[in-house]
RNA sequence: GCAGCCGUAGCUCAGUUGGCUAGAGCGCCUGACUGUGGAUCAGGAGGUCGAGGGUUCAAGUCCCCCCGGCUGUACCA
């Protein structure tokens, strides 16, 4: 589409450009998040997009390229670098160069990160993460933590009780039971405990008995595509089910009935008595079952995760496009990640955390509450009626501005027809015209385009639209600003 | 990655069994309207039919391949 020996303006797959009410709604979000977090102590961290590869953890065990998934490329000393995936890897590496910082160590940090996958609906290979952590807390109380954090971030966006949820489960719970049912990786299958880790995480979509297929033979989805099965025997899988069955409408009923599945496994009841404290936490600040609840079903990201595991879902459902019933999901998740700075340290540093999917929630919360079709409030534009008096309405402007106004003055070329149209388009909410009449008559005359539209509407013939200017009147021009502000401008856009 | 569907003006699409200079609606520009965004009317600009190759007297239409998009699925730190 472009002529030959020029470029052609496109943008890569994946990625975006944004423009201002995009953009301002994010802005907002991430101030919201910030609010919560530095209300829970936490401390700004920003870090780098490009880090090294290897500190990224993307190396294959036996291959000198970065793993896929990445963006990464060789510099100038032929090593090779990557652009972040999350915000994670950045901070174990900020934690291992500098020892220095006091521990726990406390921070937020929000940023976009870059995944080479295939994008789809609200996915991209771009986007905004909102983390927080505490980086050398073992104690459960910091995993509690987050579970308030997650919840308190929802509510404070606008989210009613209810419209979310905040699950929790614990991997060291699963490992208990599948200790138990005997169910563990061996020659004939080293990925087995992987596979049925993957199985479980589906459950949202497939359903018990899809999730009872790949945790046996495996199943074929309507694609008539195959996904392998883990292969457990009967007694296996009915363990499992079992586990994943348990009662999730009341903590201490939950607590009860996965303590006795896990008796017997240290690991297990260990899972158990760290759910037991989050549970005691929350309950003492009165988070109930209505914020958080525990659900064997959240496996999450299936590596790095050591301890509990926490997803925020929203409830809702909305109708798209085409009339189908959609529901979001997952907004938001973390973990305890007990290993992850063990890689830098040679020692484990017990450390648990929260991210939130800034772009993904923003594009749901678009639906929950659609952004009014207003204009922008309190934007004036000074319209320029002819060459000869621009400097008076740059002097206006600059006038309103000193008032505290959004104000600017007509830039571009074209009649008054043109320029009103130009102040519609952009979204302008007042116009003010200083023309010959006005000059002559020491006024200005000042018009809502927001009013003007509405009672456009009703006007029919052009004589009337033209005779009676709806929504405008002229003023003297020490009235401009009190006029202006009667309209509803306000001093912020 | 695998599978299915789809690429025609800025956008949404039509284009019969291959057949003159490829159409519509919306949007955009100009004018009716000398100082007014809406409405109405009139006119105008804008497309080597995703790229390349092939079949044919003739290809937007048929075949091959590549690229891009959508949907499902797999992977997802």
């Amino acid at each position: 589409m472009s002529l030959p020996g020029r470029p052609e303006p496109r943008h890569l797959r994946g990625f975006r450009d944004l423009f201002g009410a995009a953009l301002t709604s994010r802005r907002r979000m991430i101030d919201t998040l910030v609010s919560v977090y530095e209300r829970y102590g936490f401390t700004a961290l920003e870090t780098p997009a490009l880090e090294y590869v290897d500190v990224l953890g993307k190396f294959l065990p036996e291959a000198d390229s970065p793993q896929g998934g990445i963006f990464a490329f060789r510099d100038e000393n032929s090593d090779w670098v990557g652009l972040r995936y999350d915000l994670t890897a950045p901070l174990s590496r900020v934690i291992a160069e500098y020892p220095e910082l006091p521990r726990p160590f406390r921070r937020y940090q929000v940023g976009p990160v870059f995944r080479a996958e295939k994008p789809g609906p609200g996915r991209y290979r771009e986007f905004h993460q909102c983390d927080f952590d505490t980086v050398g807390s073992a104690s459960p109380l910091a995993d509690a933590e987050v579970c308030g954090i997650l919840s308190d971030a929802m509510e404070a966006l606008g989210i009613p009780r209810g419209s979310y949820i905040v699950r929790v489960s614990d991997r060291k719970v699963l490992n208990g039971i599948l200790e138990r049912a005997g169910v563990r990786s061996d020659d004939a299958d080293p990925n087995r405990v992987l596979t049925v880790m993957r199985a479980i995480d589906k459950m949202d979509r497939i359903s018990l008995p899809g999730v009872r297929d790949l945790l046996g033979a495996g199943r074929v989805d309507e694609s008539g595509d195959p996904t392998r099965g883990a292969r457990l025997t009967p007694a296996q899988i009915e363990a499992i089910v079992r586990y994943l069955e348990v009662s999730r409408s009341d903590r201490p009923a939950h607590l009860r009935e996965i303590g006795s599945l896990v008796a017997g496994s240290a690991v297990g009841e260990e899972g158990v008595a760290e759910l037991a404290r989050i549970d005691e936490c929350l309950a003492k600040v009165g988070y109930g079952v209505d914020r958080v609840v525990f659900d064997p079903t959240v496996v999450r990201g299936l590596a790095y995760y050591t301890g509990p595991v926490f997803e925020v879902e929203l409830t809702f459902e909305v109708k798209d496009e085409t009339g189908a019933t959609r529901r979001f999901g997952s907004v938001a998740g973390g973990g305890r990640y007990d290993d992850l700075v063990e890689r830098f340290l040679g020692q484990k540093l017990p450390a648990t955390g929260g991210s939130i999917g800034v772009d993904r929630l923003l594009a749901a919360l678009s639906v929950l509450a659609p952004a009014p079709a207003g204009r922008m409030p309190g934007s004036v534009m000074v319209l320029v009626l002819h060459p000869s008096l621009a400097g008076e309405s740059f002097a206006l402007a600059h006038e309103l501005r000193t008032a505290g106004l959004a104000a600017e003055v007509f830039l571009g070329k074209g009649s008054l027809r043109n320029q009103m149209k130009y102040a519609d388009d952009r979204g302008i909410r007042c116009v003010v015209l200083v023309g010959e009449d006005e000059l002559k008559a020491g006024t200005v005359s000042v018009k809502d385009l927001q009013l003007g539209g509405e009672l456009a509407r009703e006007v029919q013939s052009r004589e009337t639209w033209k005779r009676e200017r709806p929504a405008q009147v002229t003023v003297p021009r020490a009235d401009l600003i009190p006029t202006l502000r009667s309209m509803g401008t306000s001093s912020t856009r």
